[in-house]
Formats: structure tokens, C-alpha cells, sequence
DNA sequence: CATAAGTTAGAACGATCGCTCTAAGTTAAC
DNA sequence: GTTAACTTAGAGCGATCGTTCTAACTTATG
């Protein structure tokens, strides 16, 4: 498959394995976000950090996959404070907006079209994400008297993710035409619930 | 750039020239769809459609182009048609909920990532499709008596499009856990505002 | 300092890429 | 049937790809 992982780490490796290894992930995301999926070659990342990708983390697979996890677990733990906090709509809205996450989400799903252990990946993430939107949600709809038979806990999580990845779209696409307008409404929507506690 | 496309049409084309291009881009759609807009190569595309690339298309740029003006001019045909419908929402969420057509979207978005003239051309699109929900919604919204203050046109036209693009990209990774019940809760908004007419 | 392990530079392999070009069909027009 | 335009097959160019491998460099350990 690819090099000989250090097999028996007897001893220090010379500079932290981990720290490489976040190094070559770092990189992966720039120019995956800068330049598109398809930028991200053993080349261009060993170019962009100065490591060694073979020999740190095996494939570029290996390599797709562990941007994946790092993305997604970080995204969770994220989303798991964002939900815990007293106004938790604003705090997941914040989250969720993210231009870079968006933009690297767009990348990733594309890149894990014809990635099949990827795919799987990406879909463990995404799955665990819904589930715990949703589980949050059911606690929230409640409390904020949302009728939850017209706006069941899986529709609003699907609606607010969509709708972030929607308004970061159009502005990538540079066109703002509407996106003010909508932020700007959502804004006080998620007022009309929280009050003015989130910015 | 590339051939001489042919200058001087002072003679017929031995087999309708547009029926070519047509089957090219044709190939092209179903190459991105397929295996992801880096599996669109010339020499791909010329062998799944037996048809020469360059001397009907031009560039590979050229090319990704073509994809998006034609998918882009008959999503705002589509759009058109669902909107001047009797039950617009329906009907255009019916037309955006289509999953070929999701899955293009996000390999032309990524693709367009780092295409810059790829990426001014679905900017263009994008911009109309969002200007002809807006002005759509500025109608249908006061006739189902929705709020405008708390739902303005952009914010509903941003969030229609991008729960489509969420419930999509959902189903694609093979979690459908929340889908459904996501689908049945619109369908079931939907025939609150328009009645059962639509399927 | 000596030594052995960790790490890298860079060549190399076969494959594929976008694109161009030439020679050979193939068909419309006369 | 000739001729000239349309079209393709296929070779070829320089570039880049993923991956492997070897020789050299660097540093932790003794």
C-alpha cells in the first residue's frame, strides 16, 4: 500500500508525528478550498507544507479520508456546544454560516463522489450531525411553540443547514443580490425566538 | 485556442452540428454525474459519445461552459413553467427536489471553484433563477397570507433551494434516516398553503 | 562523538492529461 | 463520378499524476 509506518516507535520521533501529520491535513484543506478538490495532489501538498505525505499518511485516499474525519469531528464537537448554549438557535446559525466550512463542505461531497471510502465517511458525519440536530430540536420546537406536526424536527434541521449552504453559495457566487436580505431576516427570525442575545 | 471551427458555412454539415454539440455536452452531464467533474476529460468524453471534442467544442473550458449555460437556461425554462403554475410552491419544489439535477449542481459549483470564466457563468444563472423566485414569492407569499416581515422573499427563495439541496445531498449519502420525514412535512406544508393537488 | 532511527530530496515508473497535427475516411454538392 | 468540404483515427508533445525507491541528511539516544 504505501510506506512502512514506524512500526515500532522505540523511539521519539523527531519532531511531534501528530504535528506532521496536522500539517499535511492543514494544507490539504487550503488548497482544497482554494483551488478545488481536484488541486489536491501528493505534489502540491508536499509543496505546500514541506512534509512528506507517503511517508506520514499513506495515500492521497488516506489522505481525503483523514480531512474528513478532522472536519467532521471537529464540526461536532462545535455543533454539540452550539446546541448546549442558552440560545441555541443564533449559536448553531453562527455555526452553520460558516463560509470556509461551506465552502469545504461543497468540496468534500464533490471529491467523495467517486471516492467510495470517503463517501462513507462523509456519510458517518453527516448522519451523526443530523441525529444530533435533531435531537436538540425536539427539546427546542417545544419550548420556543413551534408546531412541531407542520415543522417536525427533521424538516427545520434540513431547512437551516440547506439554507446556510444556500446563502454561502450565492455569495461565493458573488452575487449578495439577496443574500443581505435573507441574513438580515433570518436574523430577526431567530430573534422572534432568542431575543437580541445572539449577534 | 483550438480548430478552426468551421468559418465559412458555405455547406451543410455532414450531420447536423448542434445535434453533436448537443450529444457531447449530453456525455459530459453524465461523465460529472457519474464519476465527478474531474472524470471529465477530452479523452472520456470523446469516448463515451464517439464524437471529436475539440473539433466540434473547443476547449476543455469551453466545454464546461456549454454544460453550465445549457443546464442553466433549461433550469430557468423549468422554473418559469413551475412558477406560473396554478401551485408554484408544488411545482418548483417538485422541479428543485429533482436528484440528477442536484448532483450536477454540486460538481458544476466545485468545478466552478477554480474555472474563473466557469465561475462568472454560474453566477449568471444562479443570480436570474434566485431573481425569478423573488419575484415569484412577492406574489405567492401575499396570497397564502404568509408573513413578509418575518419571511421575506429572499430568505423563503434561499431556504426552498437549499432544503432541496440538503435533502439531496442527504439521500446521496445513503442516510436516509431523517429524509423522509422531512419530505412527508414539506409535502404536507406545501398542501397547506396550495391544498392536495399536488403530488 | 558514534550510531541508529527518523525524515527528506529527488529520480524513476507507468499512466493519464489537454491539446495539436497529419493522414485517412466519408459525404454533400456539382 | 469528381471534387472539395466535413470529420475522425490515432500518433505525438510536454506536463502532471500517484506511488515507490534509494541515497543522503538530520537528530535523538547512548
Amino acid at each position: 500500500m504505501h510506506y512502512d509506518i514506524p512500526v515500532p516507535p522505540t523511539r521519539q520521533p523527531r519532531s511531534a508525528t501528530p504535528e506532521k501529520r496536522r500539517r499535511i491535513i492543514d494544507a490539504a484543506e487550503r488548497i482544497m478550498i482554494r483551488d478545488g478538490y481536484a488541486a489536491v495532489t501528493s505534489r502540491r501538498v508536499e509543496a505546500e507544507c514541506g512534509i512528506k505525505l507517503h511517508y506520514h499518511l499513506g495515500s492521497l485516499d488516506d489522505l481525503f479520508i483523514a480531512v474528513v474525519r478532522r472536519h467532521g469531528q471537529a464540526s461536532i464537537d462545535l455543533l454539540a456546544d452550539a446546541l448546549a448554549s442558552p440560545a441555541p438557535l443564533g449559536a448553531w446559525w453562527r455555526l452553520v454560516s460558516d463560509q470556509r466550512g461551506n465552502t469545504l463542505l461543497v468540496e468534500l461531497t464533490a471529491a467523495a463522489n467517486h471516492r467510495p471510502a470517503m463517501k462513507a465517511e462523509v456519510a458517518t458525519f453527516a448522519r451523526e450531525v443530523r441525529r444530533m440536530q435533531v435531537e436538540a430540536l425536539e427539546t427546542i420546537l417545544d419550548r420556543y411553540r413551534i408546531d412541531r406536526r407542520l415543522f417536525p424536527p427533521a424538516l427545520v434541521a434540513a431547512a437551516v443547514q440547506g439554507l446556510a449552504f444556500s446563502m454561502a453559495h450565492d455569495q461565493v457566487s458573488g452575487f449578495a443580490t439577496g443574500h443581505e436580505e435573507a441574513s438580515a431576516a433570518m436574523s430577526r427570525l431567530i430573534e422572534h425566538f432568542e431575543g437580541p442575545s445572539h449577534k
